[in-house]
DNA sequence: TCTCTATGAATGAACG
DNA sequence: CGTTCATTCATAGAGA
């Protein structure tokens, strides 16, 4: 990347770190994601049994299915991590206005969950738990105005535009979306393409 | 694994309607995605990395200032850092005798120590968390100042063994994968766009 | 400059 | 539920 305006002591227009940092999560929201894109058109593609849970790329953080089954030790890397597909599940069902996670919703939600990585009841509870808790302790401590160079205040505009009709509880909700990115690009250019 | 198309004997190269199917899914999945990116996007791009995504607050980041004398560089956001003022009295109420401060307290300790610079309770809040599991962790082992390089070593040793199967532990893997999307080209055409 | 350490911050899990 | 503990990640600052 060129990056254009290295001219000078100081250049401005290029990305600052903040935004590397934005980026990197995207791509590596999208990165899971297209992972797992990809093995479900291969999966599907090729008619073969769709095993329940799946566990492509998105949470490798569980040891235990692998090599040898007769020396699991489990090694002790607990702590649930939630993979990104499972964080974004997440949250869209905590926005979903049901604020109160029912018991038996947990479980639905942890079956969602499952096809994205390991999760259990307890995790799920907890993560709800842990968000309403968090969200209640928010600072009063109003900014100074210390915009960093905020883009855009169009969140608001669109802000949640999707967690209103209870989208993601199953697939079918999200099928057909309103869907006009540029597909056939994407598909041709990289992530259809095999290397 | 072509072929296998049950319903009619027909094997063509062209599409069938399962597979079109199967990838209108797919592209209904990563669509979604994008939209959720959009919104991660903008949740982040105003703050800190928070991976929760909403935290409204806008708590402010700032850099420390008043104690240092010579480089004062308000454009670091990230990361609190006490001035000796500050530590001092933070020590202070530590070794009070009060092991945890309760969350009221918290405030009034905050308004305390930002007489001598920019604080928010959060930062009281961790740095007490941090003081307190870190004291804990020294007492047990008797180490004599040579010690604390093997624990640290053996830990990141362990730390580090992670990633064998498959690698998706924590973003670091993630990140930057070899992948071959345009990246420039998606940002410039949507997410980083500003509208 | 590069590395290593100290420590602020994030968060899953547990306690009352 | 609200609060606290434990573990881990990321980064600023010191040292080589």
């Amino acid at each position: 990347m060129d990056g254009g305006s290295q001219n000078g002591a100081y250049d401005g227009r290029v990305m600052t770190e903040e935004q590397m940092e934005i980026l990197s999560k995207q791509i590596a929201i999208y990165a899971a994601i297209c992972g797992q894109l990809v093995s479900l058109h291969e999966s599907l593609s090729s008619k073969l049994p769709l095993s329940s849970g799946v566990d492509p790329t998105g949470g490798g953080y569980f040891d235990s299915m692998g090599a040898s089954p007769s020396t699991y030790k489990i090694s002790h890397r607990h702590r649930w991590t939630p993979t990104s597909m499972q964080l974004q599940i997440l949250e869209s069902i905590y926005e979903e206005g049901s604020g109160t996670p029912k018991p038996q919703r947990i479980e639905e939600i942890t079956l969602e969950l499952s096809q994205h990585g390991q999760v259990m009841d307890k995790n799920v509870y907890n993560w709800f738990q842990n968000r309403r808790a968090r969200s209640k302790r928010k600072q009063p401590q109003a900014m100074t105005t210390t915009t960093v160079q905020t883009v855009d205040a169009v969140a608001a505009t669109e802000e949640r535009s999707y967690g209103d009709s209870g989208g993601f509880e199953s697939y079918d909700h999200i099928l057909f979306p309103s869907t006009d990115f540029g597909i056939e690009h994407l598909l041709d250019g990289g992530i259809f393409r095999e290397r």
